[in-house]
DNA sequence: CACAATTATGAGCAAATATTCAGCTCTTGA
DNA sequence: TCAAGAGCTGAATATTTGCTCATAATTGTG
């Protein structure tokens, strides 16, 4: 379990469509086996069988396993930002129940997926500093514009906004995860309705 | 990596003080190198090493690797159900404000020392059956005794109890834990003071 | 001091697992 | 149709790592 990279660069650049589905087959049957096993018990041999490959195939596009789980997490944050790129640069809603609903529906939608891979994921995430800073920064944007938020609304009476937008921020991420998972589930439309109230209020003094 | 125990007790029961120092230097040092490598890049060797012991008398007082975590966990789980049953048991706060400054207090109390070790530990758990089911016991504890709380207190509003004292219980275990983290961890106080705030107010409606 | 019990050592075994590569099959384009 | 390159295979190799055990050192005891 080498945990330097020796080699950056799978083998192969995908040229036919063969080749991108065999792609796609491995990061889908990652997913699964991580998600089932682990990411140290999910072994890349286990992942080729899944994926119906063999073992070679899948070392032609993928450098080492720490490069799969890399990938996955990429594509998690990827609609991660995308979606609260959207959101952020698009017209507020008027009162922060709304933005603090809009942010939570955000949330629960990402996590509904696949909880368990997810938890796998970020707890993995520590393999590589790029990705650990990546997750970083984006913590840093959303708070920093729950800051901003919190500092301009009418409606807001906290004093410290920077911790608050960190509480607040933590909060959701966090608990959704958390109450999202099994075992014993919180309805997710429930969940979204505390939430919400807990944060309303708490920032409306 | 055998993931099944073969040996289930340790060779030898520690008769002497240099054993039990031996003991002890080896859950000390087990701590720092799970808390730096994660538990899977956290060899046994590299446990011994760090004890200062050889990797042979590692294994004279554990059985195996998962001996060592189990051990870790079970003794902040014992502090942390000490300290709850204290809590409990005893007569409550007139306020819920009061109330929940004291949950915060311990979690953050508990937290305080290791804030990554912790984490570790929770994330490895489900590597010992006994150990999930006694987390998942902790937590329902607390969660019922919340409920009941919130249930027969004057001030509460909230409609829904049990959805929000697995709410609260959620949000500050995990909110602690993480904006307790490095890097930039919150002040302690501080966070205690706004976390309370928003449980409060939340539960006030 | 002698001798038994306890504790410590660490080279090396065994199993698990990541990764390679020589040779094969399939696709493509002229 | 048929090379040439792209893609695929999987047995073999290289590492890692949990763990054992024969042996040595230390400690307690009469």
């Amino acid at each position: 379990m080498p945990s330097d990279q020796r080699r950056i660069q799978p083998r192969k650049q995908p040229r036919q469509v063969r080749a991108e589905l065999t792609r796609q087959r491995i990061l889908t049957a990652a997913a699964h086996v991580f998600a089932d096993h682990g990411y140290a018990a999910g072994t890349t041999n286990r992942i080729a069988e899944r994926a119906g490959i063999s073992i070679g195939s899948l070392y032609q596009y993928f450098p080492n396993k720490d490069a799969i789980l890399a990938e996955l997490l990429t594509r998690h944050l990827d609609d991660g930002t995308a979606a609260a790129a959207k959101v952020m640069t698009g017209p507020l809603p008027g009162s922060i129940e709304e933005v603090f609903r809009v942010f939570v529906r955000l949330t629960v939608e990402s996590h509904l997926d696949d909880p368990h891979l997810l938890r796998m994921l970020i707890e993995q995430a520590p393999r590589s500093t790029e990705l650990l800073e990546r997750m970083g920064r984006l913590k840093r944007t959303m708070v920093g514009y729950t800051r901003d938020l919190l500092e301009g609304h009418p409606e807001v009476r906290v004093a410290d906004t920077e911790t608050a937008a960190r509480l607040v921020i933590a909060t959701i991420e966090l608990a959704v995860h958390d109450l999202l998972a099994e075992p014993d589930p919180i309805d997710a439309r429930r969940l979204e309705e505390e939430m919400v109230a807990m944060l309303t209020r708490y920032v409306r003094g």
